[in-house]
DNA sequence: TTAGCGATGTATCCACTGGATACATCAGCG
DNA sequence: CGCTGATGTATCCAGTGGATACATCGCTAA
């Protein structure tokens, strides 16, 4: 909307994205105040309520960025297993950015179309990333559901090292094995 | 520690645990105030301290006392289907508490022994009910791995609305396919 | 050219939170 | 029977998300 030297700050919107990203991934958690971020913007702490409802329409921004992301480091696995490896690296490499993403509501990612749409291009990497020629589609997206399902449930055991591995790097070797690759 | 009717409150930790039990579930969240739990228990919210360092020590305390109630619901199960039934109707009944129980960290985990032997349960549970006759060790491992992750994974996709499922009931029966039961 | 309007940012306030310090109460043991 | 340590209370604090009122200034229409 505002490409350069817009008015008071240019882009605040974008800018409060991503200063959020730097600070959830600092402390991997999205633990951070609106008033360290504005700080660090610049601004006074009640400007970004020109451009978010409140706190937590600036994290639905967060995870539609993160969406977008994910959906980049994905649609360039050439099969099954480096999706899946993919996937994986992403979540532990952005542990606080990956739970910003998936505590988004139901109601927060039909609401925001920004991130409904970065939803659909995760989806639709998934779809192609994940395909075995030849089955049916009912057989295809029950694939796409395992596969997402065994990376996701994974991370979080892995992360709440419930799944006594000895590191990050045997998890990311067992998940494949696991997922059948 | 304190039976009957020991002192002022009587055993104000354990009732503690209760409240913010029954808190968790009627917002499916932890964001309960310590002061809105010490006004239900008839306390000042100061006396909460007198039992757990801080916040986050009481959420360990529910936290234990949950993986104490899966482990229960979990034992029962007279097969591998009906674990993973289990499990997943565990969950989605108690969402906020799930959510609790696995937030807590590798180091609250191992820092509290009445935490860590309820995972255990949990675990001792998992092991026995999805134990595979004639397999060795490694498989069974892996075959406990396979089946937690995809119910947590499942779990976590379909609150968050990523599955594209019409019901919970839907989930219930679809996850049990794709787990090849 | 300029008036003023709407978008953006600031100043200040509020109720509430988790946590700290200091003190009061009282059960049970010597 | 008096002391002590466990338990609970009173009060304070800085920090939080959010609200209201006002200031600034680029853009557009006359």
């Amino acid at each position: 909307m505002a490409p350069r030297g817009a008015y008071h700050h240019g882009d605040l919107a974008a800018a409060a994205v991503d200063e959020a990203l730097r600070l959830i991934d600092a402390d991997a958690s999205a633990s951070f105040s609106l008033r360290a971020l504005a700080e660090r913007l610049g601004v006074a702490h009640r400007a970004l309520y020109n451009h978010f409802a409140d706190r937590e329409a600036l994290l639905a921004g967060v995870a539609a960025r993160g969406f977008d992301m994910l959906a980049d480091a994905l649609v360039i696995a050439p099969d099954a297993p480096s999706f899946l490896a993919a996937y994986v690296r992403f979540a532990l490499a952005r542990p606080g950015l990956y739970d910003v993403m998936m505590a988004r509501r139901h109601t927060a990612i039909n609401g925001d179309p920004g991130l409904r749409a970065a939803v659909d291009r995760v989806i639709g990497a998934a779809v192609k990333g994940l395909a075995t020629p030849g089955a049916d589609d009912e057989t295809q997206r029950r694939e796409v559901m395992r596969i997402w399902m065994i990376a996701h449930g994974g991370i979080g055991l892995q992360r709440a090292r419930m799944l006594r591995l000895r590191s990050d790097a045997e998890f990311a070797e067992e998940i494949l094995r696991i997922a059948g690759f």
